[in-house]
RNA sequence: GGCGCGGUACCCAAGUGGUAAGGGAGAGGUCUGCAAAACCUUUAUGCGACGGUUCGAUUCCGUCCCGCGCCUCCA
């Protein structure tokens, strides 16, 4: 099956094929900057995510821009209030929104942009407007004409029949036209951040940033635009009548655009502070990588039903395929082949391709690799697994590993490179601090280092093999409390993190 | 009202004109000093409702019901 996606612009699933050859200009709407984002902001990323990876593992050279939206009203609100140049203040929420994008395993993108970095060529576009009659002044604002675009609408399908022509509103506190027409740039007000330029003094308006970033740096024609569905109108719909109506050639061939995610019904969001944010997450015990699988589960174009029961689903989920991967990498096998096992792992990695070919279905490539899974398990529980079996799985469960990446468990690692676990205590103090709680009641849980975890189990070890039950099953008992679990097999004792 | 997404087992969630992937949870089993973990097996005559087309529909058509999003703050 060919590469394809959904596009909005059409309405439906389209072959995909880049303008040239194997380049694929990609422009993705990033984040506003005026606070943490929250995790119905990043399903949109992790699906973004997921679309330049298979990209890449299909053959593509993607070239990504993200724009950082670091001026708008609520951006200038909470700086005000904060009492912090707009700079500064967002220059916080952008190192924030790069670290919960490491911790996301969300690879960067070619170009990470910042709006206000791009205020000549946004004012030079507006100019451009006003030249061709797409753009008007007003009150020393700068309006887009649409009546004057014919083709608006073509994005989003909106019926504006029913909205008067000439119509004098005031929404947004600036004056226009027509109600309809949206603002390119606005005029300074007072106390508020501005820019000098050949407009007059002002800043820009949100729209025009994504068509001038983009154009700038992929140009007048992209492969594919995406964002979350509440951007195809106004912003992608203006965004396609800035572009257009002054270049005359399509803006994005292709629109993407990722449905919400809902929480108890409804679409999770800032205003109704129904939210979370990563941080919220990670402060609740929950790991990176099972919200990353938690967001890169149902395909993009569904709504996502996001709980703390499914994050907990997700986990459990990781963990199966972590201890298969753990058994393809540690186990001993007899040596040899088997062939149907290896046509099965082939099998599963050409439909997991397949599924994500098919407009990303990110669920039916999960269930290709389960599958797959099952099949290696019972192979090797009936003894039917041979050594020369081990690199077909294992390439499969990589491949399908470098779309989803929540195989490798770095979790731990880049929670302490942010500075959100506890710092690891000695061993001894914490026998000491277990046994004056009584065995540990749960009470500033406690975590601990490596070394200390192998010294433990190795004690624990010697004490089963001497028949001590007693104190390895206090030892145990310990390691739980620290938040430890212990796997005993056949051969060896395996731990790992709660 | 317009545009869009959806209604599949206890939860999450694929999919197909030919009789329902996968994950989680539950149950049973294997293993084990015990336990846990791990692994295996198992769980929808049924896919919002009612009609229609068809040899056959959950899948196509029609009508209807319900949930959600967007309609100039919004990933």
């Amino acid at each position: 099956m060919a590469l394809q996606f959904h596009n909005t612009l059409s309405g439906r699933v389209e072959e995909f094929q880049p303008l040239e050859d194997l380049k694929v200009r990609m422009y993705t709407c990033g984040p506003t900057v005026y606070d943490f984002a929250h995790i119905g902001n990043f399903r949109t990323f992790v699906f973004q995510d997921i679309l330049r990876r298979h990209l890449k593992y299909r053959g593509y050279q993607v070239n990504q821009v993200m724009n950082l939206t670091d001026v708008d009203d609520r951006t200038i609100a909470n700086s005000q209030a904060a009492g912090v140049p707009l700079r500064d203040y967002t220059a916080k929420f952008i190192e924030a929104f790069q670290a919960d994008r490491d911790l996301l395993g969300l690879d960067p993108p070619e170009r990470l942009v910042r709006a206000t970095d791009h205020i000549e060529p946004m004012v030079r576009l507006i100019e451009t407007l006003v030249q061709k009659g797409f753009a008007y002044e007003s009150d020393g604002s700068y309006y887009f004409r649409v009546k004057n675009f014919s083709d608006y609408g073509k994005l989003s399908k909106i019926d504006f029949s029913g909205i008067k022509d000439g119509a004098r509103v005031d929404t947004d506190k600036y004056d226009k036209a027509d109600a309809r027409d949206f603002v390119l740039w606005k005029a300074a007000k007072e106390g508020e951040p501005c820019w000098e330029t050949a407009l007059g003094s002002g800043r820009p308006g949100w729209h025009i940033e994504c068509s001038v970033m983009a154009m700038t740096y992929l140009g007048e024609t992209i492969d594919i635009h995406s964002g979350g569905s509440d951007l195809v109108f106004p912003h992608h719909e203006n965004e396609i009548a800035q572009s257009e109506a002054a270049t005359g050639k399509p803006f994005a061939r292709f629109w993407l655009h990722a449905e919400h995610l809902i929480v108890n019904g409804g679409k999770m969001s800032k205003s109704l502070g129904n939210f979370y944010t990563l941080r919220d997450l990670i402060a609740l015990g929950y790991p990176p990588t099972a919200i990353r699988y938690l967001l890169a589960s149902v395909p993009y174009r569904k709504p996502l039903n996001f709980s703390l029961e499914g994050l907990q689903q997700a986990r459990q989920a990781i963990e199966r395929l972590r201890n298969f991967h753990y058994r393809l990498t540690t186990q001993k096998f007899p040596a040899g082949q088997n062939s149907d096992l290896q046509a099965k792992a082939r099998a599963g990695a050409e439909a997991f391709g397949q599924a994500l070919d098919d407009n990303l279905n990110t669920a039916e490539a999960l269930g290709a690799i389960f599958n797959l899974v099952r099949d290696g398990n019972t192979a090797m529980d009936a003894g039917e697994f041979r050594d020369g079996d081990r690199a077909a799985f294992l390439d499969a469960l990589e491949r399908w590993d470098m779309i989803f990446a929540v195989l490798d468990d770095r979790d731990y690692d880049k929670l302490k490179k942010y500075g959100l676990v506890k710092e690891e205590p000695s061993v001894v103090r914490l026998e000491a601090d277990l046994r004056e709680a009584g065995g540990g009641n749960g009470a500033g849980r406690v975590t601990l280092g490596e070394q200390e975890i192998e010294r433990l189990v190795s004690e624990r070890n010697h004490a089963r093999q001497n028949r001590n039950f007693a104190r390895a099953d206090q030892i145990r008992d310990e390691l739980l409390d620290a938040g430890v679990i212990l796997e005993d097999t056949r051969n060896e004792t395996r731990w790992k993190r709660k």
